[in-house]
DNA sequence: CGGTCGGTTGAGTATGCTCAATCCACGTGG
DNA sequence: CCACGTGGATTGAGCATACTCAACCGACCG
C-alpha cells in the first residue's frame, strides 16, 4: 500500500515526459556490434507497451527497470549498471519501463531475427543465456527480500548488493535517490531514510553529501542485519 | 515478518525429511528425451545447494520453487503445472529448493553440456529460452504484485493466475494449501484465510471441499480487486 | 474415540505507512 | 550578497494493515 496522489506525482517529473525517446536510431544490419546511444538523467529508454526492437548492454550510468500500477504506485525491478543487459523479453512488446536514473551511455542491439542471430553465432546465444540466467537468479533473490524481509533487512541487503555491484569495494556513491530505493524494496521514503538514519546511529553505516555517500563501516553487522 | 518458532516448524514436515531422493537415477545418453521420474507429495525433487545437474519439465503435478531463511521464514518463488520446465540454473548449484505440492511426475534432462546440446539442436536453444523468459516475465509480475500490493489485491491476482493456468476454466481446485499461498503471496495462513472469506461472503467466487475448490462468481469484480 | 492436520475466526499488537513539518543544498534573481 | 524557491532528505506523531497468539472447527485416520 502505498500513498495515491502524492506518489503519482513523484513518479511523473516533467523532464521525463517532456523528452521521450532519442529523435531518430540509423539502423545497422543486424552483425552490427551495437547502436551507441545517450540518455539524460529521468529520461525513457523504452516505455511499457513499446514494442521490443532492441536490447541493450549498459556501457556507462545506472537504469531502472519499473512498472507502474494505474493509481502510480511503482515498483522497480531492478537497476542495472555498466557492462548489464537489458531490454531482452517475449513477446512483442516491452512489459516494463526503462529509465536512466543518471546520464546513461548504452549499446542497442536489434532483438528481432534474434533466433537467426543465435543459429549463426553460438556463443551469443550462450552468453545471452547467461545473462537470462543471470537476471532470473537476481529477480529470484528479490522475490525473497520483497516477500518475507523486513525494512532493515531489506536495507541491508540492498546495500550489501549496490556496493557489490558499484564498486566492489565498501564506500561508494549511490547513483539513485531515496524514491528509487524505496519503490525497489517495497517500502516508503520515509522508512529508508529512517533506516539509514539508524544504521549510521549504529555504527554500521556512514552517510555523507545528502545521503548519497554511502560507507559500510561494520560490514559484519551490516550481513547479520540482513537475513541470508 | 513471520513467526520464527511455528513457522520453523510448519515447514519441516517430517515426511518431506524422512523420504529424500529417488533412490538411483538411471544415466542416459545426452540425446535422451529425458529420464521420467516420481516424486510423492511433500518430497524434495532438488534441494538448495544440489548439484545441478539435472533440469525438469513436468508431466502431471504441482511444483513450490522455494527458499528458507534460517529462522524458517520461507518464500516460494513459483508453482509450476503441467508441461512447465524447472531448475535450470546458472552455476554449479541449485540456489532454490524444489518439491513436490502433489504426487509429480516430471520428465528430467542432463543439464550438463547443455552447451553442446543447443549447438547441436538450435531450436532446443530457441525453446530454453523461451521458457527462460517466461519465467523471467513471471517472475517480474511477482516483483511488483509482493512489493507493491495490498493483501487483497494479492489474492485477487493469484487466483486469477492459478485459474488460467490450471484450468482456463471459473472453476478449478487448488492443489497447494493455505501455508503455502501465503508464502508465495508474502502474507501470514490466516490473512490468506480471511481474505478468501471475504472474498466469498463478498460474491467474488465460491469455496468447497476444505477450501480446496474455488469458482470464481465474478470474474469483473475479482479483476477490479487486483490492481493491474 | 482420540489425535492430527488443515482451515477458520477472534482479539490485541507492531511494523511500516500517512500526513505534515522541517531541514539542507543548490540555483536563480533582485 | 542575500532572499527566495525548489527538490531531495530527514524527522515526528498518529494510524491502519497485516501479523501474532490463541481458540476452535471439521475431516480424516488409525
Amino acid at each position: 500500500m502505498q500513498a495515491i496522489s502524492p506518489a503519482a506525482a513523484r513518479h511523473f517529473p516533467p523532464a521525463a515526459l517532456a523528452m521521450r525517446g532519442p529523435a531518430a536510431i540509423p539502423r545497422r544490419p543486424a552483425a552490427e556490434p551495437g547502436v551507441r546511444l545517450r540518455f539524460a538523467k529521468g529520461e525513457a529508454i523504452y516505455t511499457e507497451g513499446d514494442e521490443a526492437e532492441r536490447f541493450y548492454r549498459i556501457v556507462s550510468g545506472t537504469v531502472r527497470i519499473c512498472k507502474m500500477l494505474h493509481d502510480g504506485r511503482r515498483q522497480i525491478e531492478a537497476f542495472h549498471f555498466a557492462r548489464d543487459i537489458f531490454g531482452l523479453e517475449r513477446g512483442d512488446g516491452h512489459r516494463f519501463t526503462a529509465e536512466a536514473v543518471d546520464d546513461v551511455v548504452v549499446l542497442a542491439f536489434r532483438a528481432r531475427g534474434l533466433e537467426d542471430l543465435i543459429r549463426d553465432d553460438p556463443d551469443l546465444g550462450g552468453e545471452l543465456m547467461t545473462s537470462l540466467l543471470s537476471s532470473l537468479d537476481r529477480a529470484r533473490d528479490h522475490l525473497v527480500l520483497l516477500g518475507r524481509k523486513s525494512a532493515r533487512e531489506k536495507i541491508a541487503a540492498f546495500l550489501l548488493d549496490i556496493a557489490e555491484r558499484l564498486s566492489g569495494d565498501d564506500h561508494f556513491e549511490l547513483p539513485m535517490q531515496r524514491g528509487d530505493i524505496a519503490d525497489h524494496l517495497g517500502l516508503t521514503i520515509e522508512t529508508v531514510s529512517r533506516t539509514l538514519t539508524r544504521m549510521a546511529r549504529d555504527g554500521l553505516i556512514g552517510l555523507q553529501a545528502c545521503g548519497r555517500t554511502v560507507e559500510i563501516l561494520n560490514r559484519d553487522g551490516l550481513t547479520a542485519a540482513d537475513a541470508g
